[in-house]
Formats: C-alpha cells, structure tokens, sequence
RNA sequence: GGAGGGGUAGCGAAGUGGCUAAACGCGGUGGACUGUAAAUCCACUCUCUCCGAGUUCGGCAGUUCGAAUCUGCCCCCCUCCA
C-alpha cells in the first residue's frame, strides 16, 4: 500500500512550518487539505502559505478554485488521490477533518450532489418526520434542528436508500499526525494571529475583493463577511477584530474534537517537543513495510 | 457636601415575597457530523461523596411560615448638582 503521512491539527497549531521542514527532510510534497486554501485570492485571512515557504517544497492543491467557488469533497477525493499516486512521498496538511479522511478513507461519494432548494418549503420538523419514516436509523443519527445534515440524509436516503455508518477503512498506509498545544496557548497564537492579519493587510485584501466585484458577506471564511462589516461602517474594527477571534477559536475546538474522535491520530504536542522526534517516527514509518 | 441610579453565577442581563440554583445571551467545556466543513447542529456549565445534599443574588442585622425580591445600617460604582 502507498504510504501516505498526515499533518493534521487545528487552526494557528503550526502546521505549516513544521510540515515544511519536514518534507524538505523527506524530500516530499504537500497535498493542501485546509479548505479555505483551496481559493484564490482570499490569502492573509486564511493563513495561507505564501509563495516564500512554497519554494523549498511543491505544494498542491492551493489556489484551485476561486473564492466564490464550490469545490466539494468528491472532488477533492478524485482530485488528491490522483496526486498520491504521482507523488513519491505525500504529505497531506490541513486541518479540514472530513476532507482528509474522505481522501484516505474509503468513503463512499457517489450519490448525487446537493440540493437544497427542493426542500425550501418545509419546515425542520417536517422534515425530520419525512427522514425518520424513510430511515429511523438514519435520522437518529442526527437531531431535527440540523436542518443542512437532515437534507442531506434525506437525499442520500432518497437517492441510494442508506447512510453509511461503519467504521471507515484506510486505504493507503497512513501514519496520521495531529498536532496539538495547550488550549490556553492555542487560543493565544490564534489571537495573536487575527491581530497580525489586521495588521498586515487583511483589510486590503478584503477591498481589493470587494473592488472585484465579490460581496464579502458570501464568503463563509472567518474573518471575510467580518471585514465587511467594518467596511461598511457597521463595526469597530475591535469590534470585527473581537468576532473573528472568536469564531477561529470555536473552529480550532471543533477541529480537535474531529481529530480526536475521527481519525486514529498520533498525537503530539508542539508546546514541548523536538523536530528529530517527528523525524524518526516519520522515517521509522517509511522505512517499515 | 447634596440629588438620583446601580451592585444577581466567568461576563452581559432578567427576576422585584413562595412555582428560583435563579430566564435569556455571550464565553467555556464535552460531543455529533461520509458532499456548504473556516460549514451545520446537540448537551453540559454554583459546589459536592452529583438520580441526593449543601452554599448563593455587595456586607451585616432584621421583618416573615418563607426573601435575590421588604426594612435598617454599612461598603463600593456611575450620572448630575456643588
């Protein structure tokens, strides 16, 4: 089987220097697996790598789509695997949990796409009764004020009459890392970091968008429609500043709590640890058969 | 010095004699999630030996069968007048 490895983690944990350094070790490339990486031009509020730290290692899958654009799970999964393949040593970073393990795991996307607008004139609760007397099992599996996870049930139980809903199977040798700090710590760095993007051109960024023609509010990034906001003189920009932090640390919880109890993670704790361990874990991995 | 307003759980804020460990919002924590995933949603959040008990609503002392809610004194904060 390929031997893939993953750096996982949530937001503002390190992923991308430390993911660098060690593909330059391992003479690897990086398969981009943070959504928000996938669009162009939305650059300094998502934390993007800049072309800099792209010289010393390919990166894939960065810049793909524009920022407007939908570029689903199933694409990725065709997408990225095809990229495995061609890539002697793939390192997949991000922290977007359901798109790395659609990628390594074996999930089943043939169903049709989604589409949410034939269900626009019932209510959550109708809904929900529609799915339970399908699929009892399937509707337990999610409560009825998920109207967007209801829908989708619906339609999958519609279009292919189940929900997978075994234990997912890797289908490559996967060695997956995810990355962590203390919470306190955590919270700090992405603080400091909203800080540093207001600092250094987010707003900018965000005119020139809206200069393009985009409206910010679409834009369900953190840190966009918050812009926007401010641009239009509904917020302070403390305010906004306050709001983005916000969100990005209720995000960096969700993504632990995905790593955590979705994936069969090694994980390590950058607030003490040493660059030489992750190197021989990684080199004992690939060196295994 | 004088006149008002106010002090409620981590924060904001309801409650103005019993149905109140105290609405609601935020924050925090835990969790769900195989097609918007930087999305969507759920639960818990005074304390404990946690299916029961114990302490709360600035402090102390009262009234009352019963007080966050009424009375007195004290402390602190804000606004206005001096």
């Amino acid at each position: 089987m390929k031997k893939v490895i993953v750096i996982a983690g949530p937001t503002a944990v390190g992923k991308t220097e430390i993911s660098i350094k060690l593909a330059e070790y391992f003479e690897g490339e990086i398969i981009n697996a943070d959504a928000s990486s996938f669009k162009k031009k939305l650059n300094i509020g998502t934390a993007k790598v800049n072309s800099s730290e792209m010289k010393s290692v390919k990166h894939h899958m960065i810049d793909i789509i524009d920022s407007l654009d939908n570029y689903s799970i199933k694409d990725f999964q065709v997408d990225g695997r095809k990229i495995i393949e061609s890539v002697e040593v793939p390192f997949i970073v991000g922290g977007s949990g359901l798109y790395i393990n659609a990628l390594v795991q074996d999930y089943n996307l043939e169903a049709n796409t989604r589409d949410e607008s034939k269900f626009d004139s019932y209510d959550n609760e109708t809904l929900y009764s529609m799915l339970m007397n399908l699929n009892s099992a399937v509707a337990n599996k999610t409560h009825p004020n998920n109207r967007r996870r209801v829908i989708r049930y619906l339609e999958l139980v519609l279009n292919q009459g189940e929900v997978v809903t075994r234990e997912p199977i890797y289908i490559y040798d996967v060695l997956m890392i995810t990355l962590t700090r203390d919470r306190k710590i955590l919270y700090e760095r992405i603080n400091n970091r909203v800080d540093n993007m207001i600092a250094s051109g987010l707003i900018d960024e965000c005119i020139k968008l809206k200069n393009d023609g985009v409206d910010l509010s679409k834009i369900k990034d953190i840190g966009y429609s918050e812009i926007g906001l401010f641009l239009d003189g509904e917020l302070s920009i403390d305010q906004v500043s306050d709001i983005i932090k916000q969100k990005t640390r209720n995000l960096a919880k969700r993504q632990i709590t995905w790593f955590k109890n979705k994936t069969n993670s090694v994980f390590v704790d950058l607030d003490n640890y040493n660059i030489n361990d992750l190197i021989s874990k990684i080199d004992l991995f690939l060196k295994n058969d």
